[in-house]
DNA sequence: GGCCGGGGCATTTTT
DNA sequence: TGCCCCGGCC
């Protein structure tokens, strides 16, 4: 097959031929950037390259999977199955097996996901005797998270002032111990979390530069997908394998970054060419998805943002309709108002239910459409809930698994010590624990002779215990001889699980019945799959390895069947509909509140609107209500302040009265208390430093606040039309801020929602305010 | 050890 | 409003 080059235009098949140093590709939303990734490795396939010697790292599985498939269609199936081609995490989690000797573990650790090393963390917490009011336990992990990507391990946190200062003003000091306490336990137990791969890796490379030759010397060619959702640690995974030959590739759309909340650094991507001076940056600009007015239309909302790589995305698609603007009055005439809509435009055009989409913020506006839909009998399906593995009856198999591969993770241990009920309660575990704590052993240690660690137990536990044990060595004893669906059926059975399944009668039962049986399929499948490839005895390790990076949300199966599709916009980035609704269009929603008066957090929100909008191919419907429902309270809302960002002549506010309220209208009282400093500082960036890096300003550095919406009483707002202050404000002009205190504007920039002001503080120093938001007074 | 009800709480989540 | 967690009760 040599025609995969004729189906490219123009820049794409520069960016697939250049073949020279690291290069860049920029890929505007819909220009086919997969494209361009898939010829690239087919072409590098074909010129000389071994499958073993490219190394291509997604961010998700399903990425992996369908690039492989593509690249099948081009290339012999029997050369791209020898293709390093995975996400990072499950990439690196083989070659940590491979290394484990140098980082100090066994190949056979196991993985926490974010559920287990959650219950880890509230598991410390409360050891700790901490008030897990004030240590959240999803704040602390998502705080050690943050850590562990910018590569700070609890050691060089203890060592990091700013980190310390932060802790210590959010009055949480002891988040460091907490950190330590858990990579402890997580060491003990022979576990990592998905950071901690990563982390481990670089730790890995930085020490064993032998190692790293290694992997330097094998991996002639990297390339990495949406390279603007990589966290400086994989950053650095990448830059460390590519250093000597630059023989680096990676793509991505800076303007659909929208995951910095988990730790993903835009600027990898934005100075991208300051640590490649000779890279070559490639701009796929032209859209193939969308109508010229959409494309045109998110063109106009996200020359709203400040930092950005220059680039002119254009449709040579049909014009197509403007960008339809509805409004209701409350969030169930939304839903109704979006339903209508869908029903006329299938009378009218032919849309079938699977050409739409409705696509929100936050999962809470799910429901009341769901009921609007449900009334009007039109077909739909939620994408974005439970994902099969993280089922409770799915989590339970799977711990059985991961004790007989590693008897010494303790969650799994926790999780089904008593599942099925074996008499070992809570006050045994606890006693346990206590005891393992104290001797600084692990779990399993203290199980398997309680009488040696002198746990004060009764007869009856200590046999109930024993049987436990016994039975977990007999699982690992079978192990060694069985295959992985062997194993499986063999442990389902006589752990009993599959008696209490069946036992109980429930309609949920059922279902984790059926779950059960299907993860036994999938087992079976997998082994089936390996030994077409040639591989005989496949182990039970080989499936947990392939599954515990597995969190896909594949639950298209025979689902799909005709039907409106609904998602948040974060679960909908790299998908296309012919319609798309976007829901909730309000201040303090979309963008959330938790962004406002953050010009960083502002941003982020704008291009997560833009993902939303370059989602449609032909039609997309944008509405707000004016009184919305949340937390169990009714309030009055405003149109967001997204929807004037785009330019009005994309727009057809249709019958709409009034043009969208701007946040100058609101109540005063709902502008309380919005301000503080955005983090537009220049920070400096971890890319030249090692592991001692202080990226963590940012990462760290956006306040917590508590929500600001005031619960709709009798208010009629006619009479609070106040603008705020940001008209008379001059350079030199002096403030009084109620937070920061008294100031001096130093520098103005920006207009509209936009307009900041970097205000020179007595007291807090200086700081950028969105004045939108700031509240200051003038003296 | 399992069930019920009150209280506190609420973004986004590729691995 | 709905979910989750905990404490009290059987």
């Amino acid at each position: 097959m040599e025609d995969y080059l004729s189906q490219l235009n123009d820049s794409q098949r520069e960016a697939v031929l250049y073949d020279d140093g690291p290069s860049l590709v920029v890929a505007g939303a819909g220009s086919g950037k997969t494209r361009v990734l898939t010829c690239k490795i087919a072409h590098l396939l074909q010129n000389g390259y071994q499958p073993h010697s490219i190394l291509a790292l997604t961010f998700t599985n399903k990425a992996a999977r369908e690039m492989k498939q593509r690249i099948t269609s081009i290339i012999d199936e029997y050369v791209v199955r020898y293709l390093w081609m995975g996400t990072f995490h499950s990439i690196f989690y083989r070659t940590l097996r491979r290394e484990a000797v140098h980082i100090g573990f066994t190949p056979d650790f196991t993985i926490y996901d974010s559920a287990d090393s959650k219950n880890l963390i509230k598991t410390i917490i409360k050891e700790m005797q901490l008030d897990d009011k004030i240590y959240r336990p999803g704040m602390v992990q998502s705080r050690i998270s943050h850590a562990k990507n910018a590569l700070i391990t609890c050691n060089a946190y203890e060592r990091n002032r700013e980190l310390l200062n932060y802790d210590k003003q959010t009055k949480t000091p002891f988040i460091n111990e907490i950190y330590k306490r858990y990579q402890n336990r997580c060491f003990t137990a022979g576990v990592m979390d998905f950071d901690e791969l990563l982390l481990q890796t670089n730790i890995l490379f930085r020490d064993h530069p032998d190692v790293l030759e290694k992997y330097r010397e094998q991996f002639r060619y990297v390339l990495a997908d949406e390279y603007q959702d990589t966290n400086f640690a994989q950053h650095l995974i990448v830059t460390r394998l590519c250093e000597k030959h630059q023989h680096v590739f990676v793509v991505g759309d800076d303007a659909q970054s929208i995951y910095s909340f988990r730790g993903a650094n835009i600027d990898n991507m934005l100075r991208f060419k300051d640590h490649y001076p000779t890279c070559k940056v490639f701009k796929l600009e032209r859209n193939y998805r969308s109508t010229q007015n959409i494309v045109d239309a998110a063109n106009s909302l996200i020359a709203k943002n400040k930092e950005q790589i220059e680039k002119t995305v254009y449709s040579e698609n049909k014009k197509g309709g403007k960008i339809i603007v509805l409004s209701s009055y409350s969030d169930y005439e939304e839903g109704y108002l979006v339903s209508a809509r869908i029903l006329d435009m299938i009378r009218d055009t032919g849309y079938s239910y699977s050409d739409f989409a409705i696509l929100y913020r936050t999962n809470a506006q799910s429901r009341v459409i769901e009921d609007v839909l449900r009334k009007r009998m039109i077909k739909y399906k939620i994408y974005g809930s439970q994902s099969f593995y993280q089922r409770k009856e799915i989590k339970d198999v799977l711990a059985y698994f991961r004790i007989v591969i590693n008897p010494t993770d303790e969650e799994s241990v926790k999780r089904i010590i008593n599942y099925p009920a074996r008499g070992i309660g809570d006050t045994t575990i606890d006693k346990l624990q206590n005891v393992a704590i104290h001797a600084n052993v692990n779990l399993w240690d203290v199980i398997s002779s309680p009488l040696e660690y002198d746990v004060a137990i009764n007869k009856g536990t200590a046999g109930r215990l024993e049987n436990f044990y016994h039975m977990i060595k007999d699982f690992q004893d079978k192990e060694k001889t069985m295959t992985a669906s062997e194993i499986a059926e063999y442990i389902i059975k006589s752990s009993n699980i599959a008696g209490t399944l069946i036992h109980d009668l429930s309609i949920e039962s059922i279902s984790r019945r059926e779950n059960v049986q299907e993860l036994l399929n999938a087992i079976n499948e997998f082994v089936v799959m390996r030994r077409e490839e040639g591989i005989e005895n496949v182990s039970l390790m080989e499936f947990l390895m392939e599954v515990s990076l597995m969190t896909d949300q594949d639950n298209d199966k025979e689902e799909n069947a005709d039907k409106v599709t609904m998602m948040t916009i974060h679960s909908a980035k790299g998908l296309e509909f012919n319609n798309v609704f976007i829901i909730g269009m309000e201040n303090e929603l979309f963008p959330s509140q938790h962004s406002m008066g953050n010009l960083r957090a502002i941003e982020e929100e704008r291009r997560l609107f833009y993902v939303a909008l370059t989602r449609a191919k032909e039609n997309c419907i944008i509405t707000y209500a004016k009184n919305r429902y949340r937390n169990g309270l009714s309030y009055k809302t405003t149109p967001s302040f997204f929807i004037e960002d785009i330019e009005s002549k994309y727009l057809d506010f249709r019958n709409n009265i009034e043009l969208p309220v701007t946040r100058k209208q609101l109540p005063e009282s709902e502008k309380q208390d919005s301000s503080f400093e955005s983090h537009t500082s220049a920070r400096n960036p971890a890319w030249d430093s090692d592991m001692q890096l202080s990226e963590t300003h940012r990462q760290y550095g956006a306040p917590q606040r508590t929500p600001h919406l005031k619960p709709l009483k009798n208010t009629d707002n006619a009479a609070n039309d106040k603008s705020p202050a940001l008209n008379g404000l001059t350079v030199g002009r002096k403030v009084v801020h109620d937070r920061f205190g008294e100031g001096e504007v130093v520098a103005l920039k920006g207009t509209g929602s936009n307009a900041m002001a970097t205000i020179k503080f007595k007291n807090a120093g200086e700081k950028n305010l969105l004045l939108k938001y700031a509240i200051l007074k003038m003296l």
